[in-house]
DNA sequence: AGGAACTATATTCCTAGGAATGTAATTCCC
DNA sequence: GGGAATTACATTCCTAGGAATATAGTTCCT
């Protein structure tokens, strides 16, 4: 085994990963923003909000990997449109717990098939079922390897 | 074969793609932010302009998948730092031919090993030596895939 | 019970990127 | 060969996120 073309490989598979992350990022936000108004980054919030119960800032920060700050600036963008509210958190009163409106649901709903059409086309299609499934576990393996070891994580 | 259970598969790969490119990225940058004052993107430019012979601009921006604009300010910023020039393009007086300034390549070289060894730290040690090569050729395929199609390019 | 440490969020200031536009150089095509 | 499109880049304005800080609530001693 020849360490030196071990890390050339790696670098190509480093920018590959963030070059197809990038795309895929941009093409499915295209359509969320064309189709329903909405951000790649608010689709990606509402439907953490929405498979939660009782999320906090704290809890999207740490899903999403950016900061609090950040994030609490977002739910109140998200808030500002009407798609979530803050409900004070009966067990503690310095967070809130987030919820979507009727309306924030609604949008959600109608956006999730748009959402995975994109991926299909992007993700699915193009490759076969076995190297799906090989790719869907290492993924998973690498983001728990992170996020156990709270690596990646910005400051604020 | 159940296309209601793809769909949730599709997402949930699409999720844990996105995390651990975050993290992967931040945690990469890090480290060159930390031992070479250098942000993950400004390396990959680096990376881009040394290894490609004659680089403009535009091709910074395509390779990236951001705007021009945006690639535009970026090497102002490489150059306002001293590790990039822009030359006049003999062939096309519109564009600038972009290279290293030596400290340029000199920081290239000096960061290369903190990247690379990020990668072994989070890429390859947690993989098999197969799924590592399953995972670059998937990576290397749904790219080029993009790529070949222009799709997830911004606008500007 | 009362202060120190910690937690959860909000806020401020700064930087990076997107969208739209401006401008000079180049190509097209009749 | 001369105007219309196109290309390559720069610039302006706006938004989103990071870093640092502020603030209120909570826990932990003792």
């Amino acid at each position: 085994m020849n360490l030196e073309l071990d890390v050339t490989d790696l670098t190509q598979v480093f920018m590959d990963l963030v070059r197809y992350e990038t795309r895929l990022y941009n093409a499915a936000g295209e359509r969320l923003r064309a189709e329903h108004g909405l951000t790649m980054g608010q689709f990606e919030f509402l439907r953490i909000i929405d498979s939660r119960d009782g999320c906090r800032v704290n809890d999207l920060a740490e899903e999403a990997a950016i900061t609090v700050g950040a994030t609490s600036k977002a739910v109140d963008r998200l808030e500002a449109a009407g798609w979530v509210v803050r409900r004070p958190n009966p067990s503690n009163r310095r967070s809130s717990l987030l919820e979507l409106t009727p309306e924030g649901g609604r949008l959600l709903a109608a956006a999730t098939p748009t959402f995975e059409d994109g991926l299909r086309h992007w993700l699915a299609e193009p490759l076969t079922a076995d190297s799906l499934e090989q790719l869907a576990s290492t993924l998973n393996l690498l983001r728990k390897t992170m996020e156990d070891a709270s690596a990646g994580t910005p400051a604020g």
